[in-house]
RNA sequence: UCCUUCUUAGCUCAGUUGGUUAGAGCACAUGACUGUUAAUCAUGGGGUCCUUGGUUCAAGCCCAAGAGAGGGAGCCA
């Protein structure tokens, strides 16, 4: 303990995180906690307060003894209602927890009238938290969510400080839309009724706030790109956009993408780098959320038992994210997998929904196949034609395939899309011209292919699908504080 | 955007071929209980059956339109 005193017979008590204290052996000490009723229990001589203060899983039980405190002011603690507690950290006489608060006083910060506060001790369902989205932070469920994406946030630049690369801050208002991946916020500070025309009618953007269109960013790789030709190795972290009308479990309007760019790297070292990574993250989260990890591993385990028994899930969830980490990625080419759906059973009985043959986008199902029945652990998937990929990837040897790589992930899909880029200015040019860019828009990045051209490489992960895949949830809209889609931004 | 399912108490749901006063569990309130673990037991309160329109003697139930939500697909991360 770091403050202990006593002033004229008065202790002095130090407020600590849950956490803290749950590491602590109990002797007696004069202690303060603050936090978050979960729930009361009463008898006759005694009540019990389990508290929660969001620094961890775990509440303490707090202790009030008959008389200890005034009958209005217990009856005040309700489930919700923010006190403070002040006591005497003692060892427990029960069987759930070692140690245990014997209260001598309780403040009360915030009641939370119980006929009216929406979280009751009992299970919600997802769809109903996503509609308090405001208190669901103060569940269980969301706190554990909360606390993982938050080591892996840190893991992430913890990763690449340790590798040598630099934390880029890339721009989110763009003035271009380069690489055409999809539909984007438009920013502006023009009146959207009666904005400034031009003479042919349309939208005069010269009057607008930076004289030009404007969008949020879709991706921060292009000025990435800029970075690691000067920096060697750089990374950006933030938030990206896409207005597409996407509604499933997979995509966000607003979404946290990571985004390494190194200079000097090939296809190779940037699947190398991607498996690491990949590895470490997961690692990361394993060792220092265990805690988490483990509640909402029991938590699946009670969702499984309500499903139907092939549809149950062979590995746990700590079981699968060890899979991850403890097995290679399987590597092969598009050509390669093509090859392995046309000879399999789906293609033959004609399960698939989608016709397969050399030239096509995979579709989930394909992908699926390949990864949870076929290999059952992550595939790396290279050598994509390039008419399906980005103007930006380096032409392979062959003319027809471009040196792409999709990290696919059982559940989730593609997890991560990079590419060696293409460092080659005619031949950028030309692929620019053939997907119709134009040239005036992206001039600073082509001129990167002018001066000092370098192979490089880099790749995107989506960091919702990641923390996706590691709390074991279904739906993106749950591994996201405040979630962004089409109808929806209450919070 | 397309396909599909759903919307009944604070929450999760049941509700028979359309028929009297719409039910349960949990939560909540009150009481009981000498240490509980989302305690237990007893009692009680709580409803615009998503909205609008229609069919019918009669609609939670049938029909139409609309709104919202879930799942799948596309797009992708």
């Amino acid at each position: 303990m770091r403050v202990i005193a006593h002033l004229k017979g008065l202790l002095i008590y130090y407020r600590m995180q849950i956490k803290e204290i749950l590491g602590l052996t109990a002797a007696q000490q004069a202690i303060t906690v603050k936090g978050w009723v979960r729930t009361k229990r009463n008898s006759a001589a005694v009540a019990f307060i389990a508290i929660n203060d969001g620094s961890t899983i775990n509440n303490i039980q707090a202790v009030v003894n008959e008389g200890s405190i005034p009958e209005e002011t217990l009856k005040l603690v309700t489930t919700g209602a923010c006190i403070a507690v002040h006591g005497l950290l003692i060892p427990s006489q029960g069987q759930g927890q070692s140690v245990e608060i014997q209260v001598n006083s309780i403040e009360i910060y915030g009641l939370a009238d119980p006929e009216k506060y929406p979280l009751q001790p009992k299970k919600h369902s997802l769809e109903f938290l996503r509609e308090i989205g405001h208190l669901r932070p103060r569940t269980n469920t969301f706190s554990a969510i909360l606390r993982i994406r938050h080591a892996l946030a840190f893991a992430i630049n913890t990763y690449f400080n340790d590798h040598g690369f630099f934390y880029l801050h890339t721009p989110i208002i763009t003035g271009s839309d380069a690489e055409g991946a999809g539909e984007m916020f438009r920013v502006t500070t023009l009146p959207a009724i009666n904005p400034p025309l031009t003479e042919d009618g349309k939208v005069d953007y010269k009057e607008d706030f930076f004289g030009k269109e404007t969008n949020l960013t879709v991706s921060g790789q292009l000025e990435g790109e800029l970075g690691a030709l000067a920096l060697s190795k750089i990374y950006t972290f933030g938030p990206t956009f896409r207005a597409e009308n996407s509604n499933t479990t997979r995509h966000l309007a607003e979404f946290w993408m990571v985004e390494p760019e190194m200079a000097f790297f090939e296809l190779t070292d940037n699947m190398n780098l991607a498996e690491d990574f990949t590895k470490f993250l997961i690692k990361y989260a394993l060792d220092h959320c265990a805690d988490d990890i483990a509640f909402l591993e029991k938590r699946l385990l009670d969702e499984e038992k309500m499903k139907k028994k092939e549809e149950q899930s062979e590995l746990t969830l700590s079981e699968k994210l060890k899979f991850v980490t403890e097995n290679t990625f399987k590597r092969l080419t598009y050509t390669e997998a093509i090859d392995i759906l046309l000879q399999s059973k789906a293609h033959k009985q004609g399960k698939f929904n989608y016709p397969v043959a050399w030239g096509i986008d995979l579709q989930s199902e394909h992908e699926r196949y390949l990864v949870e029945k076929h290999f059952k652990k992550p595939v790396i998937l290279t050598h994509y034609p390039k008419e399906i990929k980005a103007f930006y990837m380096k032409q392979e040897v062959d003319g027809k395939t471009v040196r792409a790589m999709d990290v696919l992930f059982p559940g989730i899909g593609e997890i991560i899309g990079g590419s060696q880029r293409e460092d080659d200015y005619e031949k950028l040019l030309q692929r620019t011209k053939e997907v119709g860019i134009e040239e005036e828009s992206i001039w600073w990045y082509l001129q990167t292919r002018q001066f000092g051209s370098a192979p490089h490489s880099g790749f995107g992960l989506g960091f919702e699908r990641l923390v996706l895949f590691v709390t074991g949830m279904s739906n993106i809209r749950d591994v996201i504080p405040f979630p962004r889609t089409p109808k929806t931004a209450e919070f």
